[in-house]
DNA sequence: GCGGAAGAATGAACATTGTTCAAGACTGAA
DNA sequence: TTCAGTCTTGAACAATGTTCATTCTTCCGC
């Protein structure tokens, strides 16, 4: 209780986070209450708006760490793989592909909270969360240098966005529930062969 | 909701239907207000509830409405184009990607609204809603199985579905103003080689 | 240490919503 | 006309995000 108010801000920050976090885990974003989370830290309902300007912000830092973590779940899923030739390429970027879904998967709600983010209407998102997406491009972005190495590298960002599109609406139809289930092995039999004839599709 | 309704119900239904997208197509689905839409067809705020029983189901009306709009854009697509060899398969493919690409674009809060739909947890969507999805696939199977006639016909059904849900990855990415904005005819460009390219790799 | 300014915490109050409901108004058959 | 059933109404309720005057703490210059 008496540490000094810089610090303890901070503290009271994460902790808000980490409960935004775990209600979100729980039940979506829809259950992102004012009143629960001020009640989940121990503060009364208008401190909420010390540590954090909206609860739109909360749902923003959320996202942030969720795709912090799904950049690490993608950066081990390349680093297992070798990078040398063009076949290496292709079989990271089905590692890649795979290893989104199966954070979806695993990480559903928090996933789906990162596309339902509606931001006020004209307010553009703070510098460190459009960061954090195009660090997700760039793990894709990467195989396709070693691929297609004379693309111009306009192109190549193109591609690598709508590489990364492709697999990420797959995923997304695949995991909705209300619609016929797909076992997860046949999408990723899926998935693997629309990246694979993807990159067939980028030599020529 | 099934009983046999009276004329005047009927109208006010439609009325509110109509009411419900203009408001949509205005400022999405957050600017479906009670109050507003009572007063947009001349009633009192209890009554909406006696024409639809939540304001979910109004979307869902809307939805419905928007569905089929796209179905035919779809089918106009389709027409367009003869269906006799491989190669017109994949040209119609293509066309319809686009067809999807300028429906989404023309109708943006309305299209996004098909999939801002929340039901209620645990309630399955109505049949008929569900009915006007699998029509929108079938748009797609239909090429597909010209185009790869001795594969099984869940598979066909499956690869439908893949390449439905690519494009909608590609549109959906390809419109969200909060990034990078890209030409749409560059987008229309990554569709066309996207779609070539996983109809190639059907074949093998 | 101390005293006052700056900042933080509180919870009541407000605004905006969706939804319900008791009461009145209406309609159509007898 | 009368009356039972139905429709309509708008006030009331509940849930929610956000603000604000008041009270309490903390920090810094003396």
């Amino acid at each position: 209780m008496n540490a000094p108010l810089s610090e303890r801000r901070q503290a009271q920050l994460a902790a808000l986070t980490d409960a935004a976090e775990r209600r979100i885990a729980e039940g979506g974003m829809a259950s992102l209450k004012a009143r629960d989370l001020a009640a989940d830290i121990g503060i009364a309902l208008g401190g909420l708006y010390n540590i954090v300007t909206d609860l739109d912000e909360l749902a923003l830092r959320v996202s942030s760490r969720t795709l912090g973590r799904l950049g690490e779940a993608l950066t081990a899923a390349s680093d297992a793989l070798p990078l040398e030739s063009k076949a290496d390429a292709v079989n990271r970027l089905v590692a890649i592909a795979h290893a989104y879904l199966h954070f979806a998967k695993g990480n559903l709600r928090l996933w789906r909270t990162l596309f339902e983010l509606r931001l006020a209407e004209g307010t553009a998102l703070p510098a460190w969360a459009a960061d954090d997406q195009l660090r997700l491009f760039r793990h894709v972005a990467e195989p396709l240098t070693l691929l297609v190495p004379d693309m111009d590298e306009a192109q190549q960002t193109l591609a690598a966005r709508t590489l990364f599109a492709a697999v990420h609406g797959i995923v997304t139809l695949g995991l909705e529930e209300r619609l016929v289930a797909v076992p997860l092995t046949a999408l990723e039999a899926q998935i693997e062969w629309l990246v694979r004839a993807a990159c067939r599709g980028l030599g020529e």
